[in-house]
DNA sequence: CGGACAAGCTGA
DNA sequence: CAGCTTGTCCGG
């Protein structure tokens, strides 16, 4: 029998310790004088095994009966205040969704930077209006729209979360948004001011976690940027956890593209706003599709009349894009035409830019002689970067500069050459010419269409309106390709539906849930799940109906012991 | 993760 | 059998 007041109610927290590694949770007694202090997301600091160690509080309650209290130890103490309950409960969600195993890395993302000891006093100034609610759903834009009168359309409506995948431009938007006279949060500097409460929190990924008190809308820009999956596992996604997001806090989710993914095609269902035609073609750059399936083909070049026409242009800055690095990705001899390969595996030789050949499969490396006859003489069938640089420079008759993956400062040029990732790194382009557009376009990705169009859309933002004289050159063996011709006529609707007809067709996201598991083991680890298992280049690839049920398979199979395994569910790569 | 402890190998 | 490495287990 106890008698009330006898003894003081035993308060129990859950704690995830901030420990990489230790992916289990463990049960502390909230000392009395912690009673008030302690919330579900606080971070405290606990004994963990002969040391302290700092960790989340995820669940609060009275004493498990199972469990005997006098083994439970106490909190060592309060750290700071933490991530709301909505957004633990979001973590718990992700967790399963992206088949983490493990809270800590969504904890980490979602708590403040820096200890927080007292929140500031709210700054918000708009009040939430229930009659003039945002319209969730997509918005598909055209790459030169500018967002903001959007954005700060919705924000005035209550409190939001907007999302840009670059770092840089979520900055820009927040200070726009603060000199258009609302109270802004930039994350992750400010999570203070955020959690305190202010009319808008902007940021990149990461800010989908911000805490955000009176939750009305979250505004995902650019949602078809794959800056905003988190390329290490857990793979999770923002616009993925945006959408749940909402939907738990009865909030609207405003996804806005000028080239939306089949994801956000098939969530927004009927819910799509698009633009007049006129500001969809203006907003659209002038495509300018060079069709070489028409050249002899012992003649075939990446430079053609087209390319050479905007070289030879010196009142032009000109970017040329292609994705093959080094000097050649394919090599034949010229005296015996034997296509060079690795004389260990077999495989295709590469030249890289030290012009040795070397074996992309084995890491074989040999010089250049052709293994059949001893000439020295290679024709270049795959150029790279490296080669281009000298033809562009001989056709264009100026210095071309080769971008070459750094992040050194670039040097000033006004040709460049490099792989996409000169498109982040150059501003203020005339012409960006994709010299073997269809390495992109029929890459063997199922989302190459839309990786395509992302190009495209980036390109576009780099050359500016079709007013201005700005080119996006695109050379190609299928002119008529729907992805082509639907930039070209800025007019996507027609591509998202027969995307999205194809993805049904052949069990992919959105319609099926995907999974990857590489390294040793992964076949072992494939078939414990009992889901539908196929063999890829590296690894295994899973499927499910859901992302549930994947999620679900995964995490009940322990992995096999000894096993070195990367499980990547919604692989970004696949 | 990091400490504790057990099992396995080596040299005298 | 001390001294060392390697592996497995566990933490509230």
């Amino acid at each position: 029998m106890t008698i009330a007041g006898d003894t003081p109610p035993v308060l129990v927290a859950r704690v995830v310790p901030n420990v990489t590694g230790l992916d289990k949770q463990f049960d502390y007694l909230v000392p009395t004088a912690m009673h008030d202090r302690i919330a579900v997301g606080s971070l405290v600091r606990v004994p963990l095994h002969g040391r302290t160690v700092g960790g989340w509080v995820v669940a609060l309650g009275p004493a498990d009966p199972a469990v005997p209290v006098e083994k439970l130890l106490p909190i060592t103490k309060w750290s700071s205040v933490g991530p709301s309950a909505e957004v633990i409960a979001l973590a718990e969600w992700a967790e399963r969704r992206w088949a983490a195993a493990r809270l800590r890395p969504f904890l980490v993302t979602a708590g403040p930077p820096t200890m927080v000891a007292a929140l500031p006093r709210s700054r918000r100034t708009v009040v939430a209006g229930a009659a003039d609610d945002v319209v969730a759903g997509l918005r598909v834009t055209a790459p030169l729209t500018d967002p903001l009168p959007m954005v700060v359309e919705i924000v005035r409506r209550g409190p939001s979360l907007v999302i840009h995948p670059t770092p840089a431009a979520a900055r820009a938007i927040a200070n726009r948004l603060r000199k258009a006279g609302l109270t802004v949060a930039h994350m992750p500097d400010d999570w203070a001011a955020a959690a305190a409460g202010v009319d808008v929190v902007v940021g990149s990924r990461a800010a989908v976690w911000a805490p955000c008190p009176g939750l009305r809308s979250i505004v995902v820009l650019d949602e078809h940027d794959e800056a905003l999956q988190e390329e290490r596992t857990p793979t999770w996604h923002a616009r993925d956890v945006a959408i749940e997001r909402a939907a738990r806090a009865g909030a609207a989710c405003v996804l806005v593209s000028p080239c939306p993914s089949a994801t956000a095609v098939r969530w927004a269902g009927s819910r799509v706003q698009q633009l007049s035609v006129s500001e969809r073609v203006n907003g659209w750059p002038f495509l300018e599709i060079v069709d070489r399936s028409d050249e002899e083909p012992w003649k075939r070049s990446l430079l053609t009349s087209e390319l050479i026409g905007h070289l030879r242009d010196c009142s032009k800055r000109v970017v040329c894009v292609i994705n093959t690095t080094g000097r050649a990705r394919l090599l034949a001899c010229r005296s015996c035409r034997t296509l060079q390969r690795c004389e260990r595996c077999d495989a295709a030789v590469a030249q890289g830019d030290d012009a040795l050949l070397t074996c992309r499969r084995c890491g074989t490396t040999r010089p250049v002689v052709c293994q059949q006859c001893g000439s020295s003489a290679m024709a270049l069938m795959k150029p790279g970067v490296s080669r281009l640089q000298e033809e562009l420079a001989a056709a264009a008759n100026r210095p071309v500069v080769a971008v070459i993956g750094s992040t050194d400062e670039l040097p000033a040029g006004d040709v460049y050459v490099g792989t996409e990732a000169v498109l982040h790194r150059v501003r203020g382009v005339d012409v960006v010419a994709f010299l073997d557009f269809d390495a992109e376009l029929l890459a063997p990705r199922y989302r190459a269409g839309e990786q395509a169009m992302a190009l495209l859309v980036r390109a576009g933002r780099l050359v500016g309106p079709r007013s201005g004289g700005g080119r996006v050159l695109v050379q190609t063996f299928v002119p008529n390709h729907e992805v082509l011709q639907a930039a070209r006529f800025a007019d996507l609707a027609p591509l998202a539906e027969s995307e999205l007809a194809r993805r049904r067709l052949l069990g992919l996201p959105p319609f099926r849930a995907l999974a990857v598991i590489e390294g040793s083991g992964a076949v072992e680890m494939a078939s414990a799940t009992g889901l539908e298992a196929a063999p890829t280049a590296t690894g295994m690839m899973l499927r499910a109906d859901s992302w549930d049920e994947l999620g679900a398979a995964l995490l009940a199979v322990s992995r096999p012991k000894g096993s070195r395994l990367r499980v990547e569910v919604d692989p970004p790569r696949a």
